[in-house]
DNA sequence: AGCGTGTGGTTTACCGGTCAAGTCGCGGTG
DNA sequence: CACCGCGACTTGACCGGTAAACCACACGCT
């Protein structure tokens, strides 16, 4: 490997001059620098950026990003908006999937892992715990959450509980009465904190109309199609099936679409289903869905950081500490107002 | 932050000591350990992997993957099973997603971005050209290539070619003569090995079946649900409409399945759909495909990669230069005779 | 002539670790 | 009793850069 000796040696100059001619600082003539820069080409040198950060106050140009699940299509998403402009700005990914293992999280965030590896953290899916942020932040971490929400640092998200009040909103004015919940409920250790938001708003929404909520309504999930089926054959087993569906994903209410039509259940006509998301395949399936801006999310959450960690970041002007991207609700042929006969 | 001259400082033994204390190197007495371990903790002192690399020969415990599209579910679920191999053995990802840039391509292969920032990297999907071959190997980069294959590294795939010819002559046997390709074909400057040995693949099918291929039935579409469906529209529109379409990925099959239900077409009586991948939802919708062992390609690239960087792997045994891992016909019901009306 | 002021460098001190070579006290041995 | 060997450290060089301090020399000015 040449190094910055090696670069030196065949130009006849000094190391500190080879460094600033590299990188186009003031005090080198032209002459020099040429010549610096075609030996640096001939020899393909490349600086090694252990010593620049190093010598530098130990910066790395690199962020993390955590993630529960790289295969879900949503965090999928935001690793490909967040990594898209991080790379823009000369910043390089360093990718943790903890899927679900406790463990994993806390090796992940509370062990060196994260720490002087990376100059800042992006955190999707899950609501740090209070030991998580303590630590985080005795390291001075610059942390972005995206999806859930504390305190202590900025946010991306959208209004979880908003979310669910569309979500069930829509299908209370069609007329529907018995609506029922699938997503996860219990986590595992994990603190997921999107599906309980949704599960309260959901509750909530119930209320105010002056529905008591059935806990036999609330069904078990894990965030995926599987798990999204795997309720639905529950759901379509039952004598007094609900006559509605929110799923906490569109992953889920896909799941939820094939058991109906599996059951000979018809959607929307016996069943109305509606998820989160607007995953790119909600719009093939004709799946009404709340749709959440997802790439966008990663987008800023990454924007959040280089604000943090650049200061003088006025290209995206101020940066709030807690960002709450707006939703909407999708209108698609997968609810209806419930079967008169049902 | 607290650095390793603090921690000498705080127990009053020399850096070294400290350095092969926390190492659990010899020569160190169980109760100067002690008082290391206990003041490491009580200060949150974590080394910087700057300094380590450096003095200890440039190593960053990091493999960088290099992939074209986080969100397609096929290299999520690559980078999922790579990642967890890597990250057991104490290894971390950085995450290029280049996406159908050229340009983001040759400054992350081409440039300083990957070289020294990691110690190997996994390039998925691409077929690297003699430039990269010739550059990454002039730094000394270890390389594993997955679905592509290039004869100076060694590579993870399934072959494409015998997948193709799997799925042509399932087709064939069921009946069918005029068969369609949905696949990426022209690449814009980048190097997708993957579609194009598929379409050669199906060519070579048809023509030792006595037909010869037609143009008019290969289509040109992107390896996305849309791609797929496009696709599907435009041969939906044909008046002499093919039998049956074989598609490059699931991902596309789905889309063509989703404009042939939109045409009031009928799968499988009147038009057969075939993919590759066995992707989860093709379970559900009931696609007849060629399965290949996502996740484990991405597992197995990371032991590669694994047993070039740490040389003594014996747990995983004799790595083959070349990797190929076998693919499987599953039936569903998205194929069937052709419809004799027809 | 004497004196700032730029320009184009060089020298040297780190950054935070690792590693090989050296030091020191101590119990055992010939 | 001098010597050896060994365990438990310390010292100092080094990894590949960066940053600040220093320097020589030319130039314009008073």
């Amino acid at each position: 490997m040449t190094s910055i000796n090696d670069l030196a040696r065949e130009t006849g100059v000094s190391t500190a001059t080879v460094s600033r001619a590299l990188r186009g600082l003031p005090r080198v003539s032209e002459e020099t620098r040429a010549k610096v820069m075609d030996a640096a080409l001939r020899l393909g040198y490349v600086p090694s950026p252990h010593a620049v950060g190093l010598a530098s106050g130990g910066q790395t140009r690199t962020v993390a990003i955590v993630v529960l699940f790289v295969t879900r299509w949503f965090f999928a998403t935001v690793v490909h908006g967040a990594e898209q402009v991080l790379r823009e700005r000369g910043y390089d990914v360093l990718l943790y999937n903890i899927g679900g293992d406790p463990d994993a999280r806390r090796r992940v965030l509370l062990t060196q892992l994260v720490t002087k590896r990376a100059d800042a953290l992006i955190v999707v899916g899950l609501g740090p715990t209070p030991e998580e942020v303590l630590w985080l932040s005795r390291h001075g971490m610059p942390v972005v959450t995206l999806g859930s929400r504390v305190r202590e640092w900025p946010s991306v998200r959208v209004d979880d509980d908003a979310v669910a009040r569309t979500a069930v909103s829509h299908l209370l004015e069609l007329g529907h009465r018995r609506i029922a919940y699938v997503g996860q409920l219990s986590d595992e250790g994990l603190d997921l904190a999107t599906p309980r938001a949704r599960l309260e708003g959901y509750r909530a929404s119930l209320r105010e109309a002056g529905i008591e909520p059935d806990p036999g309504l609330e069904l078990e999930g894990r965030f995926t199609l599987e798990g999204g089926h795997d309720a639905g054959e529950e759901l379509m087993r039952r004598a007094d099936r609900p006559s509605a569906v929110f799923c906490a994903s569109d992953e889920m209410a896909f799941g939820v679409l094939y058991a109906a039509r599996e059951a000979g259940v018809r959607v929307p006509e016996e069943l109305s289903v509606i998820g989160v998301d607007d995953h790119e395949m909600a719009h093939y399936v004709g799946l009404t869905t709340v749709r959440q801006p997802v790439l966008q999310q990663g987008r800023v959450a990454a924007r959040q950081i280089l604000q943090r960690l650049e200061g003088d970041d006025r290209e995206y002007g101020h940066v709030n500490e807690h960002v709450e991207l707006p939703t909407e609700l999708v209108l698609r042929s997968s609810t209806a107002p419930p079967c008169p006969s049902a």
